[in-house]
DNA sequence: CAAACCATCCCCATTTCTTGGTATGTCCGC
DNA sequence: GCGGACATACCAAGAAATGGGGATGGTTTG
């Protein structure tokens, strides 16, 4: 049962953190008592210029240095595989989930030498919003067994929940709710018909569809369709896939 | 340690998993001596040519039908929760995730009455490629302690894992690419501008803004704003807070 | 160097959206 | 029962988007 209390206890503490300085905090203390010498967590809203992202670690400079001249950020085997798994993986593994070119291999090595010897990342992903990555190091090579592992998953997955909110810091935002036929509209315009063929696809007239998107568009105050879809998509009133899944299903 | 012998040994049966059938069982298996009356899993593959898709569940028969006659699937809220969430989540909490209409109060409450009393759901993305949901549900409302959600935690992404390696992996997509002011006008655009005030913006006409999202429509293959800007937020080319944060800040 | 792309600008015809109204009937909660 | 939200339907004017043409000059790349 202890590891249990570990986890219980750290996840409690990574879900109340709100601030980069106490992430950082937690994450040292449950790295140290999952056996591991490093952490790095690496979350990123997608869209480049704005400021939407997050890393802390406790790499060493050195590394971070390295890492940062030689812009190996977009070449990292680690960072590719992180966007090819559902589930928390041993780098030893990597090769299983990207190939690994010369240079690939190369970087593993150059990380060894800083300290780095082996790893176990866990990735999130939310379509179209964000994507992040939680990762423990051993200096050794000798890795944690199988259950701390399972215990990091989890805790990386907190942790970058925790990251979510710090670095989005949008959650309590009045929403504006629709009525069912107003999302169903909402949906279907999101789906590129248009108002008469919604109408159509509904069994009303086209300019009761109208009618209901002139009221969703009042109840987010704004003016055009295009921003109508981003609220109820950014909202979760419609889903990535109730539009994807249509499309090419 | 009991616990953790049971993840072990679940963990090792799902990842051994290859065929739907087994896929079944070991899941089976695993709600029950979690603690769960029902579970369902969903995997969808997207993107790519052909899409695949993977569903088990040992739902009662009367809902599966229900879901199905009613089309519920396009308006479950436990889906699109899922989209907004890089953990596992109770049911019960789904407010948190998603705003709830009446009619998914409604959906949740027939669930109920088919015996699908309370649930946890672990969601998993790849964005462009797939994602999946595995839900574990009780009969009576009693949740399992956190404890065991966290055991579930990592089983459903284990058997998402092993779904995804059923299913078949995805031919690398090659996606649409649009060039910076291509990008720029879908960008503004989605911030609700208008093509002239997107000429105003970026200094250029406004007949040049209506080529350059003409063009960026032809790449996606699409004939309308809104299934652009589906396609840009989807793929990444913009991200929520793009236009988010510019919104409100 | 030629081909391919990019960015810029223009025209036209047609469709669709947006905005401002009004109006009916239902259902639900107070 | 009555106010309020909802769903339905309609009208009209003006703004905007879409789809089809073309055209120029610059840059990248095989």
């Amino acid at each position: 049962m202890h590891r249990y209390n570990l986890l219980e206890e750290l996840s409690a503490e990574l879900s109340s953190a709100t601030s980069q300085d106490r992430l950082f905090a937690v994450l040292a203390e449950a790295s140290s008592r999952l056996g591991f010498r490093h952490f790095a967590l690496a979350y990123e809203r997608r869209g480049g210029g704005t400021p939407g992202s997050l890393l802390v670690h406790d790499y060493p400079a050195s590394w971070a240095r390295t890492y940062v001249d030689h812009d190996l950020g977009g070449a990292d085997p680690v960072r590719r595989a992180g966007e090819r798994s559902m589930t928390g993986f041993e780098w030893r593994d990597l090769a299983a989930y990207v190939p690994l070119t010369k240079r690939d291999l190369q970087m593993l090595d150059m990380g060894r030498q800083h300290g780095l010897a082996e790893g176990f990342t866990v990735p999130r992903h939310l379509p179209g919003e964000a994507s992040g990555a939680c990762s423990f190091v051993t200096g050794s090579g000798n890795m944690p067994a199988p259950a701390t592992l399972s215990v990091a998953e989890i805790l990386g997955a907190v942790a970058l929940t925790a990251a979510r909110r710090i670095v989005g810091g949008v959650s309590p935002r009045k929403r504006p709710t629709l009525s069912e036929r107003q999302r169903e509209c909402v949906l279907w315009t999101a789906r590129g018909k248009t108002a008469s063929e919604v109408g159509a696809i509904l069994g009303i007239s086209e300019e009761t569809v109208i009618q209901h998107l002139k009221i969703a568009r009042d109840r987010y105050d704004v003016h055009c369709r295009q921003m109508l879809l981003f609220c109820a998509l950014f909202d979760g009133l419609i889903g990535f896939s109730d539009i994807y899944d249509w499309w090419k299903g």
